[in-house]
DNA sequence: ATTATTTGTTCGGTTTGACGAACCCGTAAT
DNA sequence: ATTACGGGTTCGTCAAACCGAACAAATAAT
């Protein structure tokens, strides 16, 4: 995908979003709207200060405009996931996640025991937890899109939205990487 | 600080860390050195083809661009650490590190069969390795910190020196998140 | 129905970024 | 000392991004 392309599918995307109307933000961002008329119809190559002035009228941050929408959620089980060193028998690595530059992400180990399930409030937008059980069978994941995970699995899913944990029979424990914007 | 300074130091710090001279990165961009001079000092306003180009002869994500510009170890056993929710005792999170603004994080499940050490490499400079053992105990960490951890410990040491990796008795499993400099 | 307003696109004109060549400077080789 | 080479900067030219205005199309107001 060309990167005009990806930057034209951003700014109408995050437009709407704001529910801005193309001379709106034209005005708001101190751009001619013949400027963003033709960047959103991909007939553009926008320099740094027109994406800057954009991406500040949006009140979004300057890179959300090279982001095409993605899923954020990955369930990898124990048994899945492409091996990197295939070579070495004896040390099987799988990559889970890559870290955007433009994230932070903090580690916590939660032990989980059983009985009441623990709703948690979203966290600020953008936020995406993952999860890797460590022992013990768990019950996670945003309101639509609850799994239940075991020993070695991972899982990942958007934060920024209501979920929940719960250890299903016994005690469980699991790492999990608090992974916000920036 | 204006976005064409954040990028001219982009350019400048991404292109010393990949070894390259003004002169080569223009040529595997495709661009006229004399454009990548102008950048570099701020004299620039670039649009999104030459930045994309630049991204992609610096083999870097594209965002990375945008990024205005490390190492302890620490052991937390599994019985350790501060837990943070204190009241709900069937939740308890405990903080292993947190991600500093400027740093990138991947995650690996790393599958460790007994016999042979795994020896590693030093990573680049500044690189990070966080351990946290699933199952199975493991000898890791730098020749001069090797540390053994079982199911829940975690580890946190440095990989910009040589280091190794070892199961004990059986098969061990642990969640490594590569903390490497950005 | 008619007018007025708003949305987004298209059209010349001006400004400016990208290019290539010439340039300066430091280092290495002769 | 002199030549050669590679590093990065500066300068004139050309293409293109941005602008403003004029444009059609759709909706709202009268």
């Amino acid at each position: 995908m060309s990167p005009n392309a990806i930057i034209a599918a951003a700014i109408c995307r995050e437009r709407e979003q704001a529910q801005l109307t193309l001379s709106a933000l034209a005005a708001k961002a101190g751009l001619a709207k013949s400027t963003l008329s033709q960047l959103e119809t991909g007939k553009g190559n926008p320099n740094v200060e027109t994406l800057w002035a954009i991406a500040n009228a949006l009140d979004i941050p300057f890179s959300s405009l090279f982001e095409s929408a993605s899923s954020h959620s990955a369930l990898v089980r124990s048994c899945e996931g492409v091996s990197l060193s295939a070579g070495q028998s004896d040390f099987a690595t799988v990559l889970l996640d890559k870290c955007p530059p433009d994230r932070r992400r903090d580690l916590y180990r939660v032990v989980l025991r059983p009985g009441s399930s623990r709703q948690s409030k979203p966290h600020p937008r953008g936020t995406v937890e993952h999860a890797f059980s460590c022992s013990g069978r768990v019950r996670l994941g945003p309101v639509d899109g609850i799994a239940e995970i075991g020993p070695g699995d991972y899982y990942r899913y958007s934060g920024d939205v209501a979920h929940s944990y719960e250890a299903v029979d016994g005690e469980a424990l699991l790492l999990l990487v608090m992974d916000s914007p920036r």
